[in-house]
Order: C-alpha cells, then structure tokens, then sequence
DNA sequence: ACCTGAACACCGTTCAAGT
DNA sequence: ACCTGAACACCGTTCAAGT
C-alpha cells in the first residue's frame, strides 16, 4: 500500500518532531511504577526513564495529578468489553468485578493509584457503562443498575487497596497483630486469628462479591 | 481529694518537662487536617501549628507514616463501643457500617488517611472483634464473620473514598464527565445521567450496606 | 514546536549542639 | 531529657533561552 492512504493526512510537523508522546510517557511511568512503588514514582523519576528533563513532561501534563489520573484511565484498557459470557447476571456481575480486580492488580499499587484519581475517561465510563447495561438487561431499574455497580466497583476499590497494602509496608504490623491478639482484649478476633493472619486475598474477594451479588438478587425487576 | 491519690506515681520527671506529647501531637494534626487537607499536612506545617522545630516530632513519630497511622487509629474511637442496639444481627451490622463512615466523614480526606495506613490499633481491632461479635452471635460461623466483617469494612472504606474525593478535586471533571455523557458513547450510562450527576452519597450507601446485610442473610447459620 | 537548564519554594529526615 | 538550628538529599512546577 504505498498510494494514498484513506485515513487523514498527518499534518505536515513544523519543527522538530517530538521526542516523547503522552501514550509512551504513560506506558513508561507504569513501568517505573510496577518497578519502583507509587512512592518512587516522582516526576523526575519518570524523566529519566523517558531521557528527558523534567520540565519537558509539563508539555505533556499539566500536573502530577494528571499524570496520575490518566494511568488510572490506562489501567482499565479492556475492562469495558468484551461483553461478560456468563449465563446470568449474577455470573456476569462477578466477572466484571473480577475483571476490575485484576486490571488493579496487574500493576503494582494499582488500586493506590486508582483510588486517588477521578477519571472520566473512555476505559472507566465505558467499563460503567457495560457495568449499568449488564444490570438494566436483567431486568434492574436504571436508578438500581447505577447504584449497584458504584457498590461493587466500591467494593472491588476497596479491596484491592488492602490486597495491596502489603506490597509496601513492612511485615512489621503483622507481628504487631500478633501480639495484639496473644492478650484477652479482642477475644472475637482471637478465635479467628487463624484467618486473619493468612490473609487468602482471592478468597475474601469472592467472598465478598458473591454476598453482593446474593443482596442484589433480592431487589425487584422488571420481566 | 489532697491525700495521695491511688493512680501511680508520676514517674519524678528529669530535665525539663516536654513541651508536646504523642496524644496532643495527633489531635493537631487532625486539626490541620480538617482545616488544609492531607495535601497540606507536612511535618513542618505540622511544627508549626505546635510551635516546635520539625526535628522534634521525630521524638514522637518514627516518621510520617506512624504520625499517619496515629490519626487513623485515633478516627476509629468510639467505633467499637458501644455494643450496636439495633433488634438483630442486620440492623447491627448496618448500625456498624454508619459508625465507621461516619467516623471516616468527620475530617477531611478522613477515608484517605485511613486507607492509606496499616494501624493495629485498640480502636482498629477492637472495631473488628466487636463487629465479628456481632456475627458470632447471630450464629456465623467464625470464619465467615470475618469475612463478613471485612466485607462490609472494605466498602465502607471504598465508598467514603469516593464520597470525600470531591473534597479536594476540582469541578472541572464533573463538566468533562458532562461533556462525555452527552456523547452516545455510554448509552447505558447516559440513560442514568441524573443519578450520576446528583451523587446522593447517603443513599448509594445505604443501598450499598443493604445489599450486603442481604447477601450475608443467605449464609448458613447456627442457631 | 519542542526541549534544556536553571531556578524557586518547598519536602522528609538526621543530628550535633545547646539547656 | 528535650528541643533548636542547620544541613542533606530530595520534591513539583515554572520559564527564559536555545535549536
């Protein structure tokens, strides 16, 4: 295909052809994020990552904030679709969740960064959007539909901020628990120490969701 | 009462008395808190709100994070007690829920400190005993009544996130999100703007916490 | 048009020295 | 024992100047 393309014509560059873009400073800083933790993720870290000086990232972002926020946008590239397979709603409400779930985990403080940002680009509205649609065409009101999907998307949020929590802090409160739980003051707990100290991350998620969606069964639908 | 009084002695002081302590220290900090947000509350604002050089709170706290931890846990008192008064196990877990958000909403970026923390607490576990008491007595077995429990502390904690989110950002992403539901990109989602719009936090909470307390009602039960 | 280089006004943390 | 004062090694952000 070397005649003309039907796509639009780049516009002819005047000066000299950029040395970055926002899609391969994005890409980058996740790497250094996966490699480093949120905490090291500075902007003059991310800099020399991408070879460049600091200053030149603000033509690209106008603030941390914002590079921030469209790593979030980033993170949940293919959480929108495709549309859930599952039998039934309930099946595809526990998908969607999981899906989330996993787009969190598969970066290092993923939920961190997520939780800390607003965005309102195309992976998060669209990944509500099928979120709604899975609830409205089982039947749910579309006031219930939103209300159930900010609660599990809630849920899974704040979640997989604990289930990544550990990443960083030291064991240190862990042994802290421990000697809590030797005396008599949280005797409740005690009995139970077995499962909080395991911390079985995937189960209390499933957990979770499947109480979730139980809940919701009960409101009413339409046909 | 002049006579000796039954509490120990005061340990006789040497070199000169401290100027703050750990306990009045926290309660600064929650009062910058409220007053300039997490962003704000640095080590040096806070020294100076104690009229104190920043070095000194290094006598105090081992570092930011422990002076962070101390303020998440000092937010949680009054969460485990009293005992909740509502008529049965579904009532109490939602009187439960209320306390730790509203707990959360009483200062600024609340949710924020406390997600961002790892804390041991009295306040913190004695939440927890109290509400996995609260399951074991209505007859959960003691593993599910810690799952329940986080279960329920998680969206708490991922719902007054979002809730206090709006705090800090500015409204300019309402207008974009605005701009991005008057597309037909996100038909589901647009169909439900008014609700998305409006952000009746009380509600979704309410929704949210019902939802759970009804999933968990089809758990097995003892007597 | 894009990037550099340097500056500004901050951070958290450490530690000798004072009292 | 407790605090000061000063330093160290960083931050995020801005902006004139270069090419």
């Amino acid at each position: 295909m070397t005649g003309p393309s039907n796509t639009a014509p780049a516009r002819k560059p005047r000066g000299r052809p950029p040395r970055i873009d926002q899609e391969r400073a994005v890409a980058t800083a996740l790497a250094v994020l996966d490699a480093e933790g949120l905490d090291a993720l500075t902007m003059r870290r991310l800099a020399a990552a991408l070879d460049v000086q600091v200053g030149t990232l603000y033509g690209y972002f106008a603030d941390k904030p914002a590079l921030l926020t469209a790593m979030a946008e980033r993170m949940l590239h293919g959480c929108a679709e495709p549309w859930p397979t599952g039998p039934d709603w309930q099946a595809q409400v526990t998908e969607l969740a999981r899906r989330m779930r996993l787009a969190l985990l598969r970066h290092r403080d993923g939920a961190r960064v997520y939780a800390g940002t607003r965005t309102t680009g195309p992976n998060t509205l669209g990944f509500a959007d099928t979120f709604v649609g899975v609830l409205t065409a089982a039947g749910f009101t579309a006031e219930d539909a939103v209300r159930a999907s900010f609660t599990v998307i809630r849920f899974v949020i704040g979640h997989t901020l604990e289930e990544q929590a550990g990443d960083d802090r030291l064991a240190a409160d862990v042994e802290s628990l421990h000697r809590a739980l030797a005396t008599e003051d949280y005797p409740r707990l005690t009995a139970a120490a077995h499962m909080i100290t395991s911390a079985d991350f995937e189960g209390y998620f499933e957990f979770g969701v499947r109480a979730l969606v139980a809940g919701l069964g009960e409101l009413p639908r339409n046909p």
